[in-house]
DNA sequence: GTCTATAGGCTGATAGAC
DNA sequence: GTCTATCAGCCTATAGAC
């Protein structure tokens, strides 16, 4: 879809029809004329852009594996999804779920919640088993997603400060960032005898 | 600042003239002659919501305290900022960083280098100290900062979806969320003898 | 199917009265 | 300072030729 990258650089308003065309090499009428117009070729994007995503997670609690192994598994996942199959979905993802859903229909609104769904199932298999402490899942998601997301959709700005020399090191490796995510995750839901939490520090002086 | 909600809700193309002045009472001449055109306000709006943040974040690294206390008090801060000070950062900052600083100055694009500065200098007196393992800091902002932004700014998303019966959970309580993310970044970089670590799992059958 | 031409509306900016 | 009125430009959508 030629329209993907003008949106998820641009957002939904901020890229025109005739932009779009121009990047297809054909006229703005065409794309009126084959997805009805600007708004359902947006839909259609993002339902292309999350159902392979989603649709791959959701496979993984019926693997009959460890949790951690499962955690790390959708980890590698969500990062294969952004880096070889569409570059583009941990931007629409995120522009979607800032716009708090307003350009999308019911159906199209409910892939965030199976994500979530996928990483609670695993969370309580693992809590089950006695390999995660008792956490929130729903925190869990929250966190994991976010540090997955936020890393691929930054990666834009990251090479334009490292273009102007203003980023110290080069750009971090993908690869190298799924292992920072696996550990990260892993290492701090593991159960443990002695527990070092409960301090909470929520105010600041 | 009138605009500043509209910005963070429908971003810089999404919102007109029209409606700020509509927001604020006023006519939309009025906008331009105080402000100096849209372009202008935005950047005045963008640069007085992270410069409370960013400075109030430098102050930290200066604390003779712990690594892993100061850590938590990062994320309390970043939190108590998203929450009480300026609800809309969260939203603002990632709308930014999506447009990889299209829309901003040299000055303002070097905010989000800032915190993760921080961030690295909390990271390596943990290493040097022997609290944490030897994590690579630039992975450790990435995943920090954007597991916090994420949690706050996909607050109206899950708003809208416990409004319609579709999120299983009441609203999570923020305290709760600064908490887990504290316990999962000092447990997760936590140095200890055996490690579980080493599984990378990158490619996914 | 693919194009050109155009309609109708909204945008940001500004001139000018008060 | 604050307003109304207006400008030129861009937007999406579509009618109609081929």
């Amino acid at each position: 879809m030629a329209g993907t990258r003008l949106f998820a650089e641009r957002g939904y308003e901020g890229t025109s029809l005739s932009a779009i065309a121009h990047r297809a090499g054909v006229n703005k009428a065409m794309v009126s004329y084959h997805f009805g117009g600007k708004r359902k070729l947006y839909l259609a994007i993002v339902a292309a852009t999350f159902d392979d995503i989603v649709g791959r997670a959701e496979e993984l609690p019926a693997l009959r594996r460890p949790a951690p192994e499962l955690l790390r598994r959708l980890i590698a996942l969500i990062a294969e999804t952004a880096t070889r199959r569409n570059p583009h979905f941990p931007v629409m993802m995120l522009r979607e779920v800032l716009a708090g859903g307003r350009h999308l229909a019911d159906g199209t609104l409910g892939y965030p919640l199976r994500v979530a769904d996928v990483v609670r199932r695993i969370v309580e298999r693992g809590i089950r088993e006695g390999a995660f402490r008792p956490v929130n899942p729903l925190l869990t998601h929250l966190s994991l997603i976010g540090g997955l997301l936020f890393f691929f959709a930054t990666a834009p700005l990251r090479h334009r400060l490292i273009a102007t020399g203003r980023l110290g090191t080069s750009e971090p490796d993908a690869a190298d960032y799924v292992r920072h995510m696996q550990d990260l995750l892993v290492e701090g839901l593991l159960a443990r005898r002695r527990s070092r939490r409960g301090r909470t520090l929520m105010t600041v002086s």
